[in-house]
DNA sequence: TATGACATGTAATCTGTTACATGATTAG
DNA sequence: CTAATCATGTAACAGATTACATGTCATA
C-alpha cells in the first residue's frame, strides 16, 4: 500500500522546515537563505522555485496567490498535513553512518527543526542517537589514522587530524546539548 | 591569450591530487575512495570514470592502457604537466568566504595535497590564510547568533551553536597546524 | 565449467548553478 | 518618468546518483 515517494532533497526539507512554523513566499524563503548562514543550502532562485514546485507536485506544500487590492502577485506556500508528516519522519528517522559521512549538514538541519516539529522528547532522542553514531564513527576514524599515519605527507596527516577534530567537536556538542535538554525538561521551562 | 578552462569539480581535483604522487587506474582510485574516509568525495564508478575522461579531454591527465602479456585491460592515468599546473594553482589560490561556507571539504583537500605539490612554505602560507578567513567568518557567525538568539526555538539555537563550534575547531586546528609546520621548518626535519 | 571478484564502463534521471527574462511597484 | 528593487520565474548546462551492462581472470 505504501506508494514509493520520490525523494526529497536537502533543500526541499529545508524549505519544508522553514514553512512549517510560518507560511512564506519563495522570495521570503530566498531572503532567509541568503541573509543567514542557511545559505549553505543554496540561495539561488533557480534552485528554490523549482524545489517549491516539486514539493507542490508531491502535495507537501500548497501555494496560494495572495491577491489583496493592488498587491503584486505573491504566492504564499503552506505545509500540508502530508508535508508535515514527511518532515516528521525525516527528522525522526534513524541516523545512518552515511548520513554522518556525506550529509552532516542535513543532520543538523533535522535537529534544528526537531523541537517545533516533533517536540523536546524526540529532539532529545535524536541527540542521543547522534551521540552514539558520532562516537562510533570517531573510533573508526582514529583507527584509520593510526594505519595511514606513517606513509602520508605531513599536510595529509594534519588534514586527517582535522577530520577527527571536527567529529570530536560534533560529539562534544551532542553531549552539551543533551545536558541542556535534560536541564530544560527537569526545570520545566519550555 | 588565456583560454577559459572549463571548471574542474572537487572530485576532479581529488583525482588529480591522488594521481600526482603515483599513477593509478580508475579502479585503484575508486578503492582509495571507498576504503578510506575520502569516500566523502563520491565513490561511485558513475562519477569517477566520467570525471577521469573529462580530465583527459582537458589534457590534465593521460591514460595509457597497460598491455603486458595476459593482463586484463587496465588503464593507468598520469597527471600531465598541465594537470600539475592546474592542481598547483587550485591549491595556492585565495581562500574566499564562499569556499569556507560552501566548500569546506574542498579546502581541506587542497591542504592535504599541498605539501607534496607545492612545498612546505606554500602549505604554511595556506594555513595562515585559512586561519584569517576562519577567524573572520567566526566573528560574523557569533554576531549573527546574538541577533537570532531570542526568537528561535532551543533546537535551532543549539544547531547554530554547533555551527560556531565547528568553525572554532577549524580555527584552533589551523593554529596547531601552523605551530607544527613552523617547528618542522626550524627543526629542519623534512 | 561455473562462480565470484576484478575492472571498466553507460544510460536515465535528478538536482543545482549560472545567467538571463519579465512585469509590477516605489523612490527620486 | 525613469531607475531601482521587488518578486517571480525559465533555459542551458554540468555533475552526481543509481542501476545496470560487459568482459576477464582465478579458483573450486
Amino acid at each position: 500500500m505504501k506508494r514509493k515517494q520520490p525523494k526529497i532533497s536537502s533543500l526541499g526539507y529545508a524549505l519544508l522546515g522553514l514553512l512549517q512554523p510560518k507560511p512564506a513566499s519563495g522570495y521570503d524563503l530566498r531572503k532567509i537563505f541568503s541573509s543567514t548562514s542557511m545559505k549553505t543550502y543554496s540561495d539561488s532562485p533557480g534552485a528554490i522555485y523549482p524545489a517549491l514546485r516539486r514539493l507542490e507536485r508531491q502535495g507537501l506544500v500548497r501555494g496560494t496567490i495572495e491577491d489583496g487590492a493592488g498587491l503584486r502577485r505573491r504566492q504564499v506556500f503552506r505545509v500540508t498535513a502530508n508535508g508535515l508528516a514527511q518532515l516528521n519522519s525525516w527528522i525522526t528517522g534513524p541516523i545512518t553512518p552515511d548520513d554522518l559521512i556525506a550529509r552532516e549538514k542535513e543532520i543538523l538541519l533535522r535537529f534544528a527543526f526537531a523541537e517545533p516539529a516533533v517536540g523536546t522528547t524526540a529532539a532529545l532522542a535524536f541527540l542521543k542517537s547522534l551521540e552514539k553514531a558520532a562516537g562510533e564513527y570517531l573510533s573508526e576514524l582514529r583507527q584509520e589514522f593510526t594505519i595511514m599515519n606513517e606513509q602520508a605527507p605531513l599536510s595529509g596527516r594534519l588534514a586527517f587530524q582535522y577530520g577527527i577534530r571536527a567529529y570530536e567537536a560534533l560529539w562534544h556538542w551532542t553531549r552539551d546539548a543533551i545536558a541542556t535538554y535534560e536541564r530544560v525538561q527537569k526545570g520545566g521551562v519550555s
